[in-house]
DNA sequence: GCCATTTGGTTGAACATTCAACCATTGCGC
DNA sequence: GCGCAATGGTTGAATGTTCAACCAAATGGC
């Protein structure tokens, strides 16, 4: 017979309405600022601080999708323009002819660090500061948890 | 001078980066599955649901864009590509000649159920089930009062 | 009533993302 | 080493989103 659906009770559509809002909320704005303040969407935005962080601020391609969270074809699409603007350079992996690796530029760290203490500020404005020191840790254990539960499924 | 940048501390970067990646993850596993199952983006989903809660499953355009968290000129394109697919229809508002209102077709309410209970059960895996119920409600606070914390700034 | 402003909504272009197809290289089974 | 599946990455087309410009109708001040 037919499975039945699970349906959401009340509390849990109130939850899922609320978290879809909040979430599509905050990201919002924290796109539209930095779209605003730096010229980059939060993505590319993202791409640049995991190769800043990397020894030789460089990555493999797909150790840079990971990072990123991204898919490899959007990221290879992201890169693309991100060199056209002159904050990443495309370098062949030496040890695997079919690899590349994404560097990032000075020019690329400059703007990088230029635009960090505004988005910084603007994800406490808009996230930290609304909550209490409580709510900020549930809000890393939930995420925790949902970040594992979802790679495992 | 300079106002100086409060930083991250240590807890609250971790915090950021994972809810940063459980709610990206989150969003991507949905969009996946209903672009599979009902061929349709997870953003267009929430515009019929919208409309098929309105009375006489119809809503103003600016409206429904406020209910569906959507800018005018996003729903517009989308109401655009419902249309084409037969799923919304637009007429005149009789009370504003500005207007225009979104109603939901029979097919759309049809294509709508039959997604429903697909995407229902994509919610409570992926984030119902991974949660305690204390965390459940943590989570509702969190979402609304961030949501109340962002529209009124 | 008239004009300026605001509101409601659409449009097209630029940009971003997805999806499937593709190519080259590598690693594996044997 | 040969054949073949798996890996790493790119590409182009289709789709979705943003941004700024725009038009029409409604509203408010006077």
């Amino acid at each position: 017979m037919a499975v039945m659906t699970r349906w959401l009770d009340p509390d849990e559509q109130r939850t899922w309405r609320a978290f879809l809002a909040a979430s599509r909320a905050l990201m919002d704005t924290l796109d539209r600022e930095l779209q605003r303040d730096a010229g980059m969407p939060h993505a590319y935005y993202e791409i640049l601080v995991r190769l800043s962080e990397a020894p030789g601020r460089q990555l493999r391609m797909s150790d840079l999708a990971d990072a990123a969270g991204s898919s490899r074809s959007r990221l290879s699409h992201a890169v693309a323009r991100l060199e056209a603007a002159g904050w990443v350079r495309r370098e062949d992996c030496p040890t695997d002819r079919r690899g590349q690796i994404a560097v990032l530029t000075d020019d690329g760290f400059a703007t990088l660090a230029a635009a960090a203490p505004g988005h910084v500020e603007g994800v406490r404005r808009h996230l930290f500061d609304a909550l209490s020191p409580a709510q900020v840790d549930q809000l890393r254990r939930i995420s925790e948890t949902l970040a594992e539960h979802l790679t495992r499924s």
